[in-house]
DNA sequence: CGGATCCTTACAAAACCGGGAAGCTTTGCC
DNA sequence: GGCAAAGCTTCCCGGTTTTGTAAGGATCCG
């Protein structure tokens, strides 16, 4: 099909792709996943794609682009009429379509978010959180503020004194091994295989450092 | 010409519009008016429209709308990649170039007297008003403040110290308590499980977040 | 091989949050 | 102004999460 190809095509250009055969799953799929952009096919089964358009404009001003095969001034009229950002009329060439994502993204794009990306690993400096390929990592506020002080200072060899100084504080009196279990409770969980870390790497005799 | 119709047609619907004959008078013309919009011409004498677009965007992040005889799919994707909002190709119909001008305006438009939506909770920032489910829910002036910063940060991580920075201001010299006993208060007011709240989110160790 | 360094584990202490409630201050109304 | 209601702040307590510590085992490097 038609939108297995593009599926497959934005994908491949690094976006998170979710289908929905109707207009139910549509709606479903939006509320629960909050995209940053809409590609809707107007001819749905179950719930009509301006029906379903004009249910997401109640709760979110998401960026949608319609994909149609009515080609008439008329119908276009109507789709951006009702909200839309955009409209394409098939036969629409995936190129193209990724283009008009690229347009309407960069028009919504109100705060540029500062999410740091490594690898599958992301971290997200505002909202204090931690993806894995997409997945939710739970950290404590002592391991987020190691991690992104590490983070922010890629290459960079920390020694435990260092860490204490920066995280804990001046007056911190305490021994350097709380650093170690931390660090140990961290890789538990960004890294996939601990024993062999591949972001927090130690520096024998000296520290940690975190690799990019 | 093509372009005094459409020129008369947006005329006509209450746009003030200004012609340019060529690119450099439509820089003048740019830079002199900051239109809300600027329909595009890739053909002109002079300077080129892509090469226009260029120094526009080097200033603005004005809506500029694409118009083209150049059907082929390349030249969209160059023509949006290089920082249009949409392509319209010739020949094109008046009143479709109308619905996309109404696009790109409604997208482009910054709403400050919007009413926000998440989900079913509705935040007024004018009106000072909070609904649920379209029922009104009161909230006292301190309730208010805190519900209209976090939500117009969402995901973005707020201290106890923080809030009480931007909510009560700088001298404040109390306790964080206070504000752990007002987030309470606001989720019984807008959570319909308080104790497992879905907007107004608890960051453990550091303060609250609110997730859309 | 041996000492230094690091990792792992388990457990106790500390910090933190939410709920309840009481005292204080501001606001609105007569 | 005086009064009552509403709003705000502080405090305490129980349950939960996070953090620190210590000890034994594994690993590295000369």
């Amino acid at each position: 099909m038609v939108r297995d190809v593009l599926s497959r095509y934005l994908t491949h250009e690094g976006y998170s792709v979710h289908l929905a055969a109707d207009g139910y799953e549509a709606l479903q799929t939006y509320e629960r996943l909050r995209p940053d952009v809409i590609l809707l096919d107007l001819m749905m089964p179950e719930l009509d794609g301006s029906q379903l358009l004009r249910l997401v404009r109640l709760q979110d001003d998401v960026p949608v682009i319609i994909l149609s095969a009515k080609t008439s001034v008329a119908d276009r009229v109507a789709g951006l009429d009702i909200g839309a950002d955009d409209y394409i009329v098939k036969p629409y060439s995936p190129s193209e379509v990724l283009s008009r994502v690229r347009a309407v993204l960069r028009r919504a794009k109100t705060t540029p978010s500062s999410v740091m990306h490594f690898g599958e690993l992301a971290i997200d400096p505002d909202a204090r959180s931690v993806t894995r390929a997409g997945a939710p990592i739970h950290t404590t506020r002592k391991e987020f503020d190691l991690l992104l002080l590490l983070a922010t200072h890629p290459g960079q060899v920390f020694t435990r004194e260092h860490l204490l100084e920066r995280i804990w504080g001046h007056v911190w009196t305490g021994d350097t091994s709380t650093v170690t279990v931390h660090m140990r409770r961290l890789r538990a969980k960004i890294e996939s295989a601990p024993s062999q870390p591949r972001h927090i790497v130690t520096v024998w005799g000296v520290g940690y450092r975190f690799v990019p």
